[in-house]
DNA sequence: TCCTCACGTTTACACGGTGTAAAGTCAGGT
DNA sequence: ACCTGACTTTACACCGTGTAAACGTGAGGA
């Protein structure tokens, strides 16, 4: 864990490249030493980085939610003009998320049960959606759109629920729907669902 | 294995028995050690009876799905007089269904990226699931009550995908609904986006 | 009665993945 | 010349899976 900062970064770069690979091929079966041997590194320097298995897998979803920089698709998500629209932009938001992180997403699913702190990862990263999910309800809300049936906090849950990972994988993966579709129907449900 | 039919089938019983309880404590992380420890057997006994570990979980689901009989439950979903009554009760049956298989099912959505067959068990539950659906929104149709702007199988596709185990157990495990707030909640999201 | 077979037991071992420990190499900076 | 940081090699302990072989036992048939 010594070299957190400074030195290099370039090796600590090369395995997390690694990782996310490992994970894209083989899901949550990754092997640290399929890491290391894709980064062309001894199995122990993965251990020095990140201490061990599960210090490695967050340091890899840390890394990417910080290059994904969902800060400004944000902000043009809360510009729309009418409701609808800003569900639309919600959709396209997550259908280009979720295609990008959805290896790791599956792998941090699958993992939250024999793994505590992995768990409380993806809890963490659902608790943050959920209340981004709050402030576009308060946005509808304060547009007067939102349908009159739903307090804030339910209308909020079930838009969290509704765009989680999971079903957007089965319609696109599963069902065959390709990510405009995904966007246009999805829309459609939600904006039928929660507004006025 | 060869134990399939015949002889006692209590031990078996005991053994899937107390691989159900491992699943529910520990879910994907059970140990045969555990399981035979739990069913006062040794270790190779669940060998003889289920080869490995991925063999007695697929027993353990099919037992699952014997026990729990939803041909009845369906008949009466499908017996509905009308649109919104038929989602609702599609609802209360997955609501009640979900509850009942969760543990298993979170085993098996986790399990299966570095288990082929499990993986393949957990599809097929699923492409049976979207046949029901497809049965209901058929039934939909036939009562004229689908929205026109949908062709069944997209229909099928979203009703199926919204009622997913994945936002079932966000709702009611982490958001904190009650089952029947989640009946509800889901039966008004879906017949506004099913029923014309 | 004796034999056999089904079912289960104990013991033992190979294999692979995780995690820890210790000693060695090697480049850069002082 | 020395030290330090980054990484390597080697080695080992632990655990879970899976296989193998030999042994125990009770029920049923010849």
């Amino acid at each position: 864990m010594s070299s957190s900062a400074g030195g290099d970064a370039t090796t600590r770069e090369r395995i997390l490249d690694a990782a996310r690979a490992e994970v894209a091929e083989r899901g949550a079966s990754l092997t640290l030493g399929h890491v290391a041997a894709r980064a062309r590194v001894s199995r122990q320097a993965v251990y020095l980085h990140f201490g061990d298995r599960t210090g490695l897998l967050l340091a890899l979803v840390r890394r990417m939610d910080e290059q994904l920089q969902l800060g400004p698709s944000l902000e043009h998500v809360m510009a729309a003009q009418n409701g609808l629209e800003l569900i639309r932009r919600t959709m396209e938001l997550h259908a280009r998320f979720n295609a990008g992180i959805d290896a790791v997403a599956q792998m941090l699913e699958g993992a939250q049960y024999h793994d505590e702190a992995l768990g409380q990862a993806w809890r963490d990263r659902l608790t943050f959606r959920h209340g981004v999910h709050r402030r576009l309800v308060d946005r509808l809300a304060a547009m007067g759109e939102l349908a009159d049936h739903w307090p804030a906090e339910r209308a909020t849950d079930i838009f969290h629920a509704l765009t989680l990972p999971g079903p957007w994988r089965e319609l696109t993966r599963e069902c065959g729907l390709s990510q405009e579709r995904y966007v246009d129907d999805m829309t459609r449900v939600i904006s039928r669902a929660l507004l006025r």
